[in-house]
DNA sequence: GACGACATGTAAAGAGTTACATGATTAT
DNA sequence: ATAATCATGTAACTCTTTACATGTCGTC
């Protein structure tokens, strides 16, 4: 049977540690969404396609009458995982921004909502990279209480988001300033000093 | 009634030039793709639905008796188009990177796969900025022609797509070096689970 | 004459999001 | 009490890709 890279993220994420579908989602919404997103719409099928291709088993543990379905990756399934890893081949670089789409045909539109438009680009990335500092700190407290196990990769992984939303959004705040540059051949106006 | 990101894209590419439905998948697949990718399976039934509700306007222009139909942005299209530009609110950041998911969760297979793994996104990153340099290339020679509206944004977008892979393939180079480093001094140390 | 580029379209399948529906537990 | 969080699941919808189907034109 083909694994989507939905199944992948999954299986990953139960690799790190067992979980609910519920926990899964928590988890997979601070980590792997800045790269790969996923929703309910999909754990919960996909768990129970997983469980019954045995990549993952459930055990029912029940907090009184509320119903919990822990799931575990099995041993077929860290094969799985590690054979998707190895294979170096395969994958491009999508991004769907539509403010960078709007950028790109800003020409029509004046110079005031261009620079409108970088403003509020800038603080888009200057706010993920503050959330992903976020996540940061909370990562470390969960490791310091042992509820995560120790990876030289992960914790560099968000430290590479947090550089790239920096750079992204220095980039952009120096367009946006050598617009500005541009955009005067300076009459009468003051220059700032 | 509602435009979808694709309406933009093809509303903008038409702002840049008239052209038919191929020639708006030719340019988006050298431009906008890289931040907004679009099928013939969107475009030509957009083009149809963007006609009836006149955002643009078709010419059949047929080259012996091989059909062509020419779109025209519209006076209305334009409208929408600076419109959309002008609403500088919404837009989230969104990346697809089935390469990063599988560094992400690389603990799981041996060293020298995830040091494979990471000369392959620096090799992806590297082909994409030189890509983006031949198209730059190619543009350059368009203008010279005449062939293409002068826009102060759309060449620094550009730039910015071959900054940013460039930046990319650094900081994954980077990280393999670190993690050949740190692989050296203490061979003991394992997960727990 | 064959191949690659030009050109238009539809249909089916696949991927992903959003809304809905339901209910228990915990913290304020 | 009531709001937030935990928890599971389905259905409808939207978006996107891929495959198919058809045909012309220019060039090697």
């Amino acid at each position: 049977m083909e694994l989507s890279n939905v199944s992948y993220v999954i299986l990953g994420l139960l690799f790190l540690r067992p979980g609910s579908g519920y926990d899964v989602k928590q988890i997979a919404d601070h980590s792997t969404r800045h790269f790969w997103a996923i929703s309910f719409g999909q754990i919960y099928p996909e768990l129970k396609r997983l469980t019954e291709t045995g990549l993952v088993e459930v055990e029912e543990t029940p907090t009184g009458s509320r119903q919990r379905n822990l799931y575990r990756i099995t041993a077929a399934g860290r094969e799985a995982l590690s054979t998707w890893v190895a294979d170096t081949t395969r994958g491009p670089y999508e991004v769907r921004d539509e403010m960078l789409l709007k950028l790109f045909f800003s020409d029509s539109v004046a110079p005031e909502e261009q620079r409108a438009l970088l403003d509020a680009i800038v603080a888009r990335h200057r706010a993920a990279a503050d959330e992903l500092r976020a996540t940061g700190e909370m990562l470390r407290q969960k490791h310091a209480k042992g509820q995560l196990p120790h990876s030289p990769v992960r914790p560099e992984v968000l430290r590479f988001g947090i550089e790239l939303h920096n750079w992204l959004a220095d980039w952009y705040a120096g367009f946006r300033t050598k617009l500005e540059g541009e955009a005067r051949p300076a009459p009468e106006e003051e220059v700032e000093r």
